[in-house]
DNA sequence: TCTGGGGTCCTAGGACCC
DNA sequence: TCTGGGGTCCTAGGACCC
């Protein structure tokens, strides 16, 4: 049996941790630069504020109901995932971290599983004060769908679980097709227009509709939900397959200087993560585009190039990115958005050396010690402490963060204080 | 005034090979 | 008039996820 262990309104949860003023208030978190709404507690959701509306759309609401308003703080929300995974895995040895909020634990061999799955959720939030839910089901699709009715019926006290023996499908019958893991906007409208609105709609389909739509994707979602697994616990890590770093600034910038600083830095955010991982890059493509809101005919461009080496060295790949950026970029342009990304990943061990290497062996590792000297001093003493110069002194896309909450965790000058 | 960021997987189609 | 068959690899684009 899987079990999906989900954080409520996980970002919100998060602000409201060392808040106690806040238990009971609604808040809501913004995107970067204060854009949109990317996370509501559960009396912000009961407010009507829906995800993902523009913040200046809502002000009003904020105001007459005294909201909470937070800018994102990724460093926060990190550091207290880590915290909810490690009481986690307390509760089985098999564990598959999804996604900042989420993880799959393997629950066989467990006889008593309700009782277990109601002691994990009050043990999390002991522990961490963050609330979760639980859904338990055969296959993961079914235990997403759980997790879903643990959340939204009443009466199921967080936590609800699919026996493969009993009738779970008077509960997901119903359900709207929009709630099964992996139908998203465009086939939810792709089946509407054939008059499949239910989860039972979706399972009656035939396959052979299934497969020619919706791929082989849709028919795993499918037999899923009949319950024959089809997806497995992954409990490896994997490295990624690329890695990007894009931003949206909070002005236009219509200088040349202030989107190769942009860039800069977006190259040196690219090599950091790489290094972290231990992956060096082949490909790099740089992107930057216009006000895509407010211009009629808005300008993207991407382009990309692979090196001869693969690297993750900050020095080569800000130098490519820029020759790049430079034949992208079109002049008399306001640009509203720019990113890096790193493709063709391998790993850092088994590089492949060039026939005749551009610089010599000691050269690269003089190199690689300065990067590490980077990394270790940026980790102390905060992103950007030591960068390129072509990064800028003072640049131009510096992000909007009005409502940002202090670093409680990972911030030795922002652990809360309490006064007595 | 004001609209996020970072990933995955799958398929179709083109280039190229013998 | 009529124009093979069977592969591989790569890329772009479209769907999805949180």
């Amino acid at each position: 049996m899987f079990a999906l262990i989900d954080c409520n309104s996980f970002y919100a949860s998060c602000e409201k941790v060392f808040r106690p003023d806040l238990t009971h208030s609604p808040v809501i978190v913004l995107s970067n630069n204060d854009g949109c709404v990317i996370a509501r507690s559960q009396e912000a959701k009961a407010l009507g504020i829906p995800m993902g509306i523009p913040f200046f759309k809502i002000k009003h609401l904020i105001k007459r109901h005294n909201v909470a308003v937070f800018s994102a703080n990724f460093r926060l929300y990190g550091s207290l995932s880590a915290r909810v995974m490690e009481t986690l895995a307390h509760f089985s040895p098999h564990m598959e971290i999804y996604s900042i909020d989420e993880a799959f634990l393997d629950l066989s061999g467990i006889d008593d599983i309700e009782g277990y799955a109601q002691t994990l959720r009050h043990t999390v939030q002991q522990w961490t004060n963050i609330p979760v839910s639980v859904g338990v089901a055969p296959t993961k699709t079914l235990a997403k769908l759980a997790n879903h009715a643990a959340k939204t019926k009443s009466g199921m006290n967080g936590v609800c679980i699919f026996h493969p023996d009993q009738d779970f499908r008077k509960i997901i019958n119903p359900m709207s097709i929009n709630e099964i893991w992996g139908i998203g906007k465009q086939y939810t409208k792709q089946l509407q227009k054939i008059g499949v609105t239910s989860v039972e709609d979706f399972i009656s389909l035939p396959s052979g509709w299934v497969k020619r739509n919706m791929h082989v994707t849709g028919l795993r979602t499918q037999r899923e939900l009949l319950g024959e697994p089809h997806l497995s616990l992954e409990e490896q890590y994997t490295p990624k397959q690329g890695i990007c770093t894009a931003r949206t600034f909070s002005k236009a910038i219509n200088t040349r200087v202030g989107v190769q600083e942009a860039v800069s830095s977006f190259a040196a955010n690219v090599c950091r993560k790489l290094r972290k991982q231990h992956s060096c890059a082949y490909k790099i493509t740089v992107f930057v585009q216009t006000d895509s809101f407010r211009e009629q005919h808005p300008y993207y461009g991407y382009i990309s190039d692979v090196l001869n080496t693969p690297s993750n060295d900050t020095v080569t790949i800000t130098k490519k990115a820029l020759e790049l950026l430079d034949k992208v970029i079109k002049p008399r342009h306001n640009y509203r958005k720019a990113g890096v990304l790193v493709t063709n990943l391998v790993p850092e061990k088994q590089l492949q050396l060039p026939l005749f290497p551009p610089s010599s062996i000691d050269e690269d590792d003089k190199r690689q010690t300065l990067m590490q000297v980077i990394d270790k001093l940026n980790h102390k003493w905060g992103k950007g402490s030591i960068h390129l110069a072509t990064q800028g002194i003072k640049p131009a896309f510096q992000m909007k963060q009005a409502y940002r909450s202090p670093n409680y965790t990972t911030n030795l000058w922002e652990v809360p204080v309490a006064t007595i």
